[in-house]
DNA sequence: TTGTAGGCGTTATCAG
DNA sequence: CTGATAACGCCTACAA
């Protein structure tokens, strides 16, 4: 650091026999430098173990060179991945992350976006699940903005998303190709919104539909709770509800893995007597025992595109806003066997 | 943004009327400003939603206002958590946090101390695995380096370690006071090297000796492997040792939850049958089934702590080094009723 | 106690 | 194609 640090463009311009100008240009290729400098330079850059410093870079640009990315939960290993992901991406392309949690509440996703703008944060990636509480008050105006997760309904942001019925459906038909016939869904949330909950449910029905099945509403189970002990009782009670299952499509990992330990409870097995499957594919999902098939959304495509937009969104922050939706697969593993 | 980032100091100082010096003589409590001049300065920057440009700011002081943290994997919920803390430390000293990633190999480390240098953090702290590996060519001379987890034999480095064996002698006398007699210990890695597993399995052997409780090898448990799977089979060796077992001291709580699970599999009940205690209190160990009473480290108080160390190791990078150990308390839960 | 001058390292601008 | 100059916003040093 004393060493490194204290190496600065005019150092590795007079090296090269040049002017600092010069050393930027062949740095960021602005402009055409001959052959012959270019080289001069690049060798003294080699030979010095020069490093641009970006607080000066930073400071002349009239940015921070930090972009925020908020998310309900660092802890949580979904978004702890996502976060490892983002900052990977963000790094390439010459940003650092900050890192803000919004409890997965309308009023933590408001502060996140003070905050961010507090900071002056060049933009900020918002993982939010109240979407439709993102309006004034909340200061969403002229500040770049993009939504990773969600979807925002009226447009207004750009956003980018889990394929969330497309997900839910090719999970159904997979279960339909594996032999199940009677397939329930746990499903959360209130479905007279559309939230992610509904539009997972959404992809379950469709799949149901088009492959001739009947949609039985007694099959639809509403997860008793958000954490482990909740979707383990709805495991139970699955187990219990006597009505032929032999499949089981569950909207997240989490609590498909908590409904897996219900359904033992009550000493049902997995894929033996019903087969599971959720969305996601969280780390432990590969570990847990039975190992889970889920919906596999393109983790570090969606990540590497959120840098993408919201960078492209700083640069022009009056462009249409864009929507995009994460590539997927099925990815097959014990529980549906 | 684009209204808040234009405002600079000379703005408020203009609003104020005096000169940008005073302002940041205001802000930064440096020398004394007259109560007149200070409050001027102070409504004007309220009124104007003044924020100070880190760029600027980060670039006369010659440093680059980030550090790094270096840990084995963010995906996992332990140092998920952490680095969660040591963000809002960091952040509450005005710095930021750039995550790496180290696999908790020694090849990841080095290179995670080569990058932090290149990128110009200010520091770095590292959750070294591998502490007896950094030595030249490592770079780790005239860098300020802060070790989180293990500590350093060698006193070379400051670092901030848990209460390994203090921590798991009073999980072992938890598991006595509540009445059991025969304890098994689950240990891995190399015991004749002095590291983490060392330590801990240390402690289980000083409590029993202090408590008069004879130690049996034949107790003492070796992970087959560290993953979910190899603390299950561990477990299910537990089960069937026929040692008359009552009580199981685990080195970490991912292990122990692999353990129960294994007990489970042979009809073992917890806390029934066998009580069970492991260490670091990650965030799932509270919701497992049964929940799971282990040793509980101030993981805020870590994070503060190494957040200070690093930064007074940045002002003075030549004062010797000194060492910490993380205040801790056993939670009982069910696991141990 | 307050203000002035200058420079941290980089790059836009414009003249050469 | 190259280089001199000025400026980004802040703070150390010195002067008033």
């Amino acid at each position: 650091m004393a060493k490194d640090g204290k190496i600065t463009m005019s150092d590795v311009a007079q090296l090269a026999g040049v002017s600092t100008m010069t050393v930027s240009n062949v740095i960021n290729e602005r402009v055409r430098v001959s052959e012959d400098a270019r080289e001069r330079v690049l060798a003294a850059i080699r030979e010095s173990g020069y490093q641009i410093n970006p607080s000066a870079r930073n400071l002349r640009a009239g940015r921070s060179g930090v972009i925020g990315l908020a998310v309900p939960q660092v802890g949580n290993t979904y978004f702890g991945m996502m976060a490892e992901l983002v900052i990977e991406e963000a790094r390439r392309r010459g940003y650092h992350v900050a890192i803000e949690q919004t409890g997965a509440l309308a009023a933590g996703e408001a502060a996140a976006i003070a905050q961010s703008r507090r900071l002056q944060l060049d933009g900020l990636i918002l993982s939010a699940v109240e979407v439709d509480s993102l309006v004034p008050p909340v200061p969403v105006q002229g500040y770049p903005i993009v939504l990773m997760g969600e979807q925002d309904p009226a447009g207004r942001f750009d956003h980018i998303t889990v394929p969330n019925e497309a997900g839910t459906a090719a999970a159904t038909e997979h279960l339909i190709d594996q032999g199940c016939q009677r397939i329930a869904v746990v499903t959360g949330g209130n479905l007279d919104r559309l939230t992610m909950f509904t539009r997972r449910y959404n992809g379950y029905r469709t799949a149901l539909e088009d492959r001739g099945l009947a949609t039985d509403p007694r099959l639809r189970f509403m997860v008793d709770a958000l954490s482990r002990e909740g979707a383990r009782s709805t495991g139970r009670r699955i187990a219990e509800a006597g009505l032929g299952i032999d499949g089981v499509v569950v909207f997240n990992d989490t609590v498909a893995m908590g409904v897996m330990r219900g359904l033992r409870d009550r000493g049902v097995s997995v894929p033996g007597d019903m087969r599971v499957i959720g969305f996601d594919d969280v780390p432990e999902s590969a570990s847990f025992i039975p190992s889970l098939s889920t919906v596999h959304p393109d983790h570090r495509w969606k990540a590497a595109k959120a840098v993408d937009l919201i960078i492209s969104r700083i640069a022009d922050p009056s462009s249409p806003p864009r929507q995009y939706t994460v590539p997927f697969e099925i990815v097959r593993r014990e529980s549906t066997a």
